[in-house]
DNA sequence: CTATGGCCCTGGTTGC
DNA sequence: TGCAACCAGGGCCATA
């Protein structure tokens, strides 16, 4: 699924294609993948303004538009689970998977979306949205310091806390999972028992494999993200826990596990994410 | 503050 | 072989 990685891909791939073009038609064929807003208003908004900007916040691609000179507001797009933003090519056959269409003064913007779970939204103004979400995990903010705080000042399992765009923005479920592993800790282990040194080495591990999924054009394991140019990414191969539950841990050899937190699958080795001890354990 | 569960969706997988 | 049931999952919302 489209975490910080893959969105921050497709932001870089469709940004030289489609900055300084101005939207001159769009076409909607599945309503609420504009949330809420009719197409009529959504075109009424956009047609006439020039995109000025690609960029990327969290897990969005966002579009910042100008109507002359003057600010139009942004485009908010989220990928969700099976989203795509793809430019146009020649050779790119009409998708049955086609939400909304932009045909700009050269070229094609498409937004693809299996599942519909996707948005592709306007806003006049983005600040509401961004300022509620955490800040960028490879942004100058999030500092060690800041994680070890952050952890310490909530009482929440480590996985479902780094879901949590209002805590940290971009992560998904698998990032999620190769960071804990990576910094060996359990994804159940509640984020105040966190010691400061692991807290650190979280951190160090988040920034690292960002950094090195981005670097690899992100993730492709199944038939879903592809770059806007059609490619897949190649950081699976990277993957040490995630979709890996029943083969050996890279490290340890032991017989990696799936468990279901917050109705999400979660990977991880019992030998080098040790259980934390739990409150209601019987003895202990 | 934190946890849980339903909902949105559809293609692929599983079970009989 | 055929078909129905089931599953994955990000974000949002209601509930406890």
């Amino acid at each position: 699924m489209p975490e910080l990685p893959e969105v921050e891909t497709t932001a870089r791939l469709i940004r030289p294609h489609v900055t300084g073009r101005t939207i001159e038609r769009v076409h909607v064929s599945w309503t609420r993948t504009l949330g809420g807003q009719s197409a009529a208003e959504f075109r009424r908004r956009i047609v006439g303004t020039r995109i000025a900007s690609v960029g990327r916040r969290a897990k969005f691609v966002v579009f910042e538009l100008r109507r002359g000179r003057v600010d139009a507001g942004v485009l908010l797009c989220h990928l969700r689970m099976t989203g795509r933003l793809v430019v146009d090519r020649p050779t790119l056959e009409p998708s049955p998977w086609e939400r909304v269409r932009l045909e700009l003064d050269r070229g094609v913007l498409r937004f693809l979306d299996v599942r519909k779970f996707g948005r592709f939204t306007h806003l006049h103004d983005p600040a509401p949205v961004f300022d509620a979400l955490g800040p960028e995990p490879l942004g100058e903010q999030f500092t060690a310091a800041w994680l070890r705080r952050g952890l310490r000042t909530r009482r929440r399992a480590l996985k479902p806390l780094l879901l949590d765009q209002t805590f940290l923005a971009g992560l998904g479920n698998i990032y999620v999972d190769e960071a804990l592993f990576r910094a060996g800790l359990h994804p159940l282990r509640r984020s105040d028992r966190v010691p400061p040194a692991a807290a650190t080495r979280l951190h160090a591990a988040i920034r690292e494999i960002l950094a090195a999924a981005i670097e690899r054009e992100g993730s492709s394991f199944d038939s879903f993200y592809r770059t806007p140019e059609g490619q897949p990414g190649s950081y699976q191969h990277l993957f040490q826990v995630y979709g890996r539950d029943g083969q050996p841990c890279r490290v340890c050899g032991r017989t990696l596990k799936r468990i279901v937190v917050s109705q999400r699958g979660t990977h991880f080795c019992t030998r080098c994410q040790p259980a934390p001890r739990p409150l209601s354990s019987p003895r202990s």
